[in-house]
DNA sequence: CCTTGCTATGCAACCAGTTGCATAGCAGGA
DNA sequence: TCCTGCTATGCAACTGGTTGCATAGCAAGG
């Protein structure tokens, strides 16, 4: 499980409330990270009572008050531990995958549309990525390097790589089922 | 929920046992769903209930006797109809990529061996990948287009892009954690 | 004969994640 | 004034997936 990690690692890049993590959750973390809100409530809540974040009141004006936390030292020795500590190669669920398969014993060229949806999905995100880069990276190399920065940049890199090999592994895919 | 549908193409493709169903997702099936024995055993069981599949006892000499499965009339229209309904593009988890982003408020270098233990294993994956596009899509046209065969081909260079992807990724991870 | 190991099937408990719903403050527009 | 919509937090029920364990047939080797 690292939903947890990957809250403690947003709390530390800059902390926030359910709500704020939630967004961040829509957004950059969402990338390589999925969690609704209900999800990331609870194991707020959880890791308040363990002691791996602090929470602190914080009312304002023109909005509802909310519950800003932070990372406490139990919680960064966690996720300290949890970076040492070997993980296994993540396994992949494509139910699209399954589908084109599948399409074999039913009706390959019905699903052209689904796939185009897909494809569509993906240049969607990867303009999206590219746009961010740009926003939050830019080329000019401004003085020292910074692990936070660049490390947040690798990852998004991963992301977009990600995108490009799958809008061009479904431009493949369009071509086969378009032969049948 | 895609493994019921999983399991269908697999027995489309081929009938078998709930235990080869879960040796075949150890491999082929597994490139893109993953699935525990307990967990096929448990579904198998409620698809035989809903007229999905049909069992057949098959003695065996020299091992136990097996349950072999293979699709219905009601499977197989449960599979069409799901092909025809849209599904949202997947939802990533990325443990690794928590990880990286979390390495800057640790230890960057200390993240490197296990980049490289991930490495490893998608070039692993990409040999075994490679070499069973080898063995069962050798190059010579044979005759008339097969969908059943140009589709799970077209999955499986979907795997093989992925992990050339992963591969080049992990070593920009890695140039990048070796400056810090 | 006994152990190891593979084939083959399965139960039970647990946990993570999803879905549906509820509440409440406040702003802005119809 | 009422409705819509965004911020903000949360409960409850369910479902899919994981983990741990159990059983049994049969072969091969020590």
């Amino acid at each position: 499980m690292a939903l947890e990690h990957a809250i403690l690692v947003s709390l530390l890049e800059k902390p926030g409330s359910g709500y704020e993590l939630a967004r961040r959750f829509e957004r950059s973390i969402g990338y390589f990270w999925t969690a609704t809100h209900q999800q990331i409530y609870r194991v707020l809540k959880r890791m308040e009572n363990d002691g791996w974040v602090a929470a602190r009141e914080v009312p304002q004006q023109g909005r509802p008050d909310k519950k800003e936390y932070s990372v406490a030292d139990l919680g960064h020795a966690a996720l300290s531990s949890w970076l040492h500590e070997p993980i296994e190669p993540e396994s992949v669920r494509h139910d699209l995958a399954v589908k084109i398969r599948g399409a074999a014993f039913d009706d390959p060229a019905g699903l052209v549309r689904e796939v185009e949806r897909h494809r569509r999905a993906h240049t969607d995100r990867l303009a999206h990525y590219l746009a961010g880069e740009e926003r939050d990276f830019p080329p000019a190399p401004g003085g020292p390097p910074d692990a936070e920065r660049e490390l947040q940049h690798v990852v998004l890199r991963g992301g977009i790589a990600y995108e490009r090999m799958m809008i061009a592994w479904l431009d493949d895919v369009l071509a086969t089922l378009r032969r049948f």
